[in-house]
RNA sequence: CGGAGCGUAGCUCAGCCUGGUAGAGCACUUGGUUUGGGACCAAGACGUCGCAGGUUCAAAUCCUGUCGCUCCGACCA
């Protein structure tokens, strides 16, 4: 390919909408436009770049035997009635009607469209395990999009659905796809950390998601040094706090004693109270499915709203007003505590399991509880964990401390179950003649935030790193003098010619321009090769070979192809 | 959805407070000089100042509304 055949709008300035250094390089390479808000324009290269991850995808995804088939966007709500997604998921669809007034949606994940397809072609365990993967675009509501490719309303995505006819065999589909993804993120040139993680909306049994680290990322990743655990900080567990609660006898009288003013756990942490923010029990008022429920947690702990959304088994959960906590309780948020609470019902967190010698607000402006004994006067209807993982808390698998480490999430593995078979009807035969649910599992990878996150991953001052496997061109052919039938363009024609047939993707940057803006264009879109071919070093019979962010190497010119062969061949 | 900030040339921004001829740098066009790390000189083209309404003799500037974009938050009582 010619530079000027091509199309690389490069910025010299960093466009005012961007913020991390992946979403800035996307820009100034010239891989992307907005078009507006949470949708972009994939410009030559960056289609280049993005082709090649999903060929990567497609290779792995066909080498564990799935089966490539493409399915509709637009969905009928109907199959989302079916499933109970088109009220737990309504947030993040996107509905539109035809002329006839009648409701469609976006689809923003193929679950109901595939079991659909499932439902009416397979029907007997003989058809059985099968795997579909598509590769394709999503819409999503997205509450709020942001940098750039990483959180879209539209972004491309490999998205995958095994059925099997046993809990056991849907196991082994299960690790297949983990494996695949393994090497998929490896393929990319990415480290990927897979990590234990909640199954939200998707519903399903156990997730595992596929993590890239890196300081933007949007979520928090819990691991540990020690053994081999690591988990989204929304499902992570640890052996618990690093002060224990108290749980000594409880002897003390029930004490409801004055704070005015006093409406934080650190304002009661304080003089003249002095009541550590451990031997407190922080009250929280939320409303699921529009019914209020009290959360109790240690006064030094943070909830854990995914767990709490698990746990109260709906994603329609949020904070209730001040106005509204008021009506039920009689105080205002500073002063709850669950203790004489009946008529609602009370979450509380493991921690507090059998704590004694608390404080807790009294239900009353200006007033708290003293000698709170949890298992004496609190009336707690379900208990469980709610709290968020802390640093340098204790693993619970092998006691060492754990670290917590931000990342892009870049794939994710679910093992479903039967919920979805089970509600659009994927049933089949087994062996004895008896009908069963398919036992299903599903597998995403975002392909466009998968692109951007190598480049989050790999960058530095001048530009983008490609890996040679995801580059948009491997080489660069970069001549100083671009005179036609002069001897550097010649050599260039013939370099590009030989490596073109040799099946490399290479780029002849056969601009009019001076040096120094070729080599600052070649280093900010970040082609893994370069090869500056200019008069002074080929009158020595030499040409330059340059890895992006490696020295400068002379090579004789009848030397550079193999040169050039040989680098490739050793990042495969 | 709440809060904050910003909408002026293709891009980055100044001008707005204190109303009176719409600007700079980069990019673009033409000519010339340059030519190994984002050149220089000269000339030129490019704007309904996001949109709508209002105040005023006069609005990019003041007021109201609206749309869009960016950031923070939407958990810690």
């Amino acid at each position: 390919m010619l530079w000027t055949h091509t199309f690389i709008p490069t910025l010299k300035e960093t466009p005012a909408e961007a913020e991390i250094a992946s979403h800035k390089l996307l820009l100034r390479a010239g891989l992307i436009r907005k078009l507006t808000g949470g949708l972009y324009t994939f410009l030559p290269l960056g289609v280049r770049a993005l082709r090649k991850v999903e060929k990567i995808v497609r290779e792995e995804m066909n080498r564990a035997g799935a089966l490539e088939v493409l399915m509709p966007a637009l969905q009928p709500p109907e199959i989302w009635e079916k499933s109970g997604r088109l009220v737990t998921a309504s947030d993040v669809l996107f509905k539109l009607r035809d002329r006839a007034k009648k409701e469609w949606l976006l689809g923003p994940t193929h679950e109901e469209v595939i079991t659909t397809l499932v439902a009416g072609e397979i029907n007997s365990y003989r058809q059985l395990p099968r795997n579909f993967y598509q590769i394709q675009t999503k819409f999503r509501d997205e509450i709020r999009p942001r940098f750039g490719l990483m959180r879209a309303k539209e972004f491309i995505m490999k998205d995958a659905y095994s059925f099997d006819a046993t809990d056991e065999l849907a196991q082994v589909s299960y690790q297949k796809m983990y494996d695949a993804y393994t090497r998929i993120f490896a393929r990319c040139g990415l480290k990927a950390l897979p990590v234990e993680a909640d199954t939200g909306v998707m519903g399903g049994k156990f997730s595992h998601e596929f993590m890239v680290p890196a300081e933007t990322g949007e979520n928090e990743v819990v691991y540990c040094d020690g053994c081999r655990y690591a988990a989204n900080l929304e499902k992570a567990v640890s052996a618990g706090p690093a002060v224990a609660t108290s749980t000594a006898p409880a002897t003390a009288e029930l004490e409801k004693f004055p704070t005015p003013g006093v409406v934080t756990i650190d304002a009661l942490a304080a003089a003249p109270y002095l009541v550590p923010a451990e031997r407190q029990i922080k009250t929280l008022v939320y409303l699921a499915d529009s019914k209020l429920v009290l959360i109790l947690l240690r006064g030094d702990d943070q909830l854990n709203e995914a767990k709490l959304v698990a746990t109260l088994g709906t994603p329609h959960v949020r904070p209730a007003s001040a106005e509204e906590i008021f009506g039920a309780l009689s105080a205002h948020p500073g002063s709850l505590g669950a203790v004489g609470v009946t008529t609602l019902p009370v979450y509380a967190d493991t921690v507090l399991t059998n704590a004694t010698e608390m404080t807790t607000g009294a239900n009353e402006d200006g007033f708290h509880f003293r000698n709170v004994s949890a298992a004496r006067d609190l009336k707690v209807t379900h208990w469980a964990d709610f709290r968020s993982v802390k640093v340098g808390e204790a693993c619970a698998k092998c006691g060492q401390p754990l670290k917590i480490q931000r990342a892009i999430e870049v794939g994710h593995v679910f093992k479903l179950g039967t919920k979805y078979s089970e509600k659009l009807s994927a049933y089949f035969l087994d062996e004895n003649g008896k009908q069963q649910p398919a036992v299903m599992g599903c597998y995403g990878i975002g392909v466009t935030r998968t692109m951007q996150a190598v480049i989050e991953q790999s960058h530095d001052k001048d530009g983008v790193i490609w890996p040679i496997s995801v580059a948009p061109y491997t080489v660069c052919l970069t001549p100083l003098s671009v005179t036609p039938g002069g001897p550097v363009m010649a050599l260039a024609e013939k370099l590009h010619a030989e490596l073109e047939a040799a099946g490399v993707d290479v780029i002849l940057d056969d601009r009019d321009e001076r040096p120094g803006v070729k080599f600052k264009d070649s280093e900010l879109v970040g082609f893994p090769i370069r090869v500056g071919i200019g008069e002074k070093s080929l009158a020595k019979g030499e040409v330059e070979l340059k890895t992006r962010g490696g020295q400068l190497v002379p090579v004789p010119v009848g030397e550079i192809v193999a040169r050039v062969m040989g680098l490739i061949a050793a990042a495969q």
